[in-house]
DNA sequence: ACAAAGTGTTAGGCATGCCTTACAATAATT
DNA sequence: AATTATTGTAAGGCATGCCTAACACTTTGT
């Protein structure tokens, strides 16, 4: 049991995140977009879009635009609200430019736990509600 | 070009991390123990030794303790220290229980920069230097 | 309509890392 | 020393995910 269940890995979360990230910014999305964009080659998506069809997380049909399915919406907004809520926490705490937050967001939004998750989305909100805070730490630390 | 070079797999990271951890507390360590701590098969493990064998960061015979040569100690350090710097800030700033603190950072260890690592080290310095935003902060969120 | 460009799929492979089973070698215990 | 327990290894597999090459199908543009 493992190509059948629920459960994405990693792999296909980047897929799903990607198909909704262009659904949300009301792009058209092919396979080969969808290879371009994750920097993959087409016969990778094939595979993957395979899988996810029989997940039924997407919906596909070749030549056509890709879409996600009710299911598939779901896992996706959880993968990307996983991936705003660090990429938010790296930006707006730490300082990090955002290319390299995105990147980084993109790699542990897989793996962390939801308890930490939501630690830090508290802690994050926390820091954007007390800039006299921030506001001391950017002094002490970017002179 | 990729069972040869310098750079480690997350997988190898984790073995030479948990032989570093050893030695730091002073702990004979033989192939079966190391099975035993990462949850793996022995045979699983004889591979990995295999390979840092190759890559000339343990020294290793079969029924003897394993060790770690002057590049492998540099390299575990490396690992090291970006666990414990994850593994602090998550308990220390997001008040995180030891073990999931620990779970976490063994596994973004392998994938976070090295200048988001940086700035989670300045960021847990500045917190711990300043206990009012921390009293502050859990006062605010753990009433 | 037809050629060129773009898109999709299949087949065959590579790398990681893990597993089980079966067997070999060494250590420990009696 | 002999038996038992521990430890190590080799072989054969599974799963993920990625690749190239070759081929097939569509869409586009002239």
């Amino acid at each position: 049991m493992s190509s059948n269940g629920k459960s994405l890995s990693s792999g296909l979360e980047d897929y799903i995140e990607t198909i909704y990230a262009a659904k949300i910014a009301d792009e058209d999305l092919k396979g080969a977009d969808l290879a371009r964009k994750l920097n993959v080659s087409r016969a990778s998506v094939s595979e993957a879009l395979g899988k996810l069809v029989t997940k039924g997380l997407i919906q596909y049909n070749s030549y056509e635009t890709i879409s996600l399915t009710q299911e598939g919406v779901q896992e996706a907004k959880k993968v990307y609200e996983k991936h705003n809520i660090l990429k938010l926490f790296f930006e707006s705490v730490l300082g990090i430019p955002s290319l390299e937050a995105g990147e980084n967001a993109c790699k542990i939004e897989h793996i962390i736990s939801e308890n930490i998750l939501n630690e830090i989305t508290k802690f994050t909100n926390f820091w954007l509600d007390h800039k006299e805070f921030s506001k001391m730490y950017t002094k002490k630390n970017k002179p």
